[in-house]
DNA sequence: AAAATTGTGTTATATTATAACATAACAAAA
DNA sequence: TTTTGTTATGTTATAATATAACACAATTTT
């Protein structure tokens, strides 16, 4: 099982985080022999920096802040569809969210658990889970392209008390 | 395994489906004791009759070519909450959309396989998919609240061929 | 009948996403 | 080293999805 569970769910130094993921990336894109712009390493750094789920207006306002230029919504999605292309972002689509993907390099299919009340988010790769998918797919004759699984409720920090934390 | 994957993806009379759907959902709010009020029911008789996911502006524009009155989304919206609660609809969220749920009187949580060329959408309660789920929480100390498993590819009918049916 | 509750109507607007076309930036070929 | 092609971004407008806020109507309860 493939799972930031541990480090989504609890404080932990982000920045570290970020480092990698943005050095993981420079190389996925290298090896896919694509660029990761400007543009695309701002949203990615953005979204490691949140640490959480951000709609693309959130990450549009981020970006805001940042620069002078005016920016418009079709720099951001495009900027999105680019890095859910890379596999280095996901989309969360009871959210309509996107989050960055903690293994980009392995290939898996994903398991998002959301917390209701401080919006951590972790993601696991379980192959007991894939499994159990494609056998359904198998008994139904149903051909499996893409797979949305997200779990929404309390996230181990959350369930303490009624702690209304803000992590 | 409860699945209405058969019905889903072939032909089928769908009238039937609608009349049982209709019937069960009344005797189901009668058990909860609320009311399926006039637009609620023509918005679950819309949602069996199309027999896949509509958007809420699908349906509204359904709804409004069989009455003179003119037509608000919030209606809608409130009728689909309504169903929502009553467990008669479901919500999908990698589509926007909403349809009809065939079991409406068991407890279950979903999964749904939704075919990308035909949009025919089949539901399945797998207690199997269920343990892993819940067996994946205890593990990393989550609480569960609501879930979204959403499979989208290509049903047995489309598989077949090139062919583009439009079922 | 009065009060309370529930459902619907209406207007306006928030939120999420994309179409269509223009320009810029950069690399490869001529 | 222009020109060409490709890729990325800018810009404007609008589509698609969803809800807030308040008014009114219908129904039930008292």
């Amino acid at each position: 099982m493939l799972s930031n569970h541990r480090l989504a769910f609890h404080p932990h130094n982000q920045e570290r985080c970020l480092d990698a993921a943005i050095i993981s990336a420079k190389k996925l894109c290298a090896e896919k022999n694509t660029k990761l712009s400007s543009m695309r390493e701002s949203v990615l750094i953005l979204l490691w920096q949140e640490h959480k789920p951000m709609g693309a207006y959130d990450i549009l306002n981020g970006i805001a802040k940042t620069t002078d230029k005016s920016i418009a919504p079709p720099t951001i999605y495009r900027a999105l569809e680019f890095l859910l292309e890379m596999g280095l972002i996901h989309r969360i689509a009871s959210l309509n969210a996107y989050i960055g993907c903690p293994f980009p390099n392995s290939v898996h299919s994903n398991l998002f658990m959301v917390c209701n009340q401080c919006g951590s988010t972790a993601e696991i790769a379980d192959s007991g889970l894939n499994k159990i998918l494609n056998s359904l797919c198998t008994n139904t004759d149903f051909s499996m392209e893409t797979q949305y699984v997200e779990i929404k409720g309390r996230c181990p920090q959350c369930q303490t008390g009624s702690a209304k934390r803000e992590q």
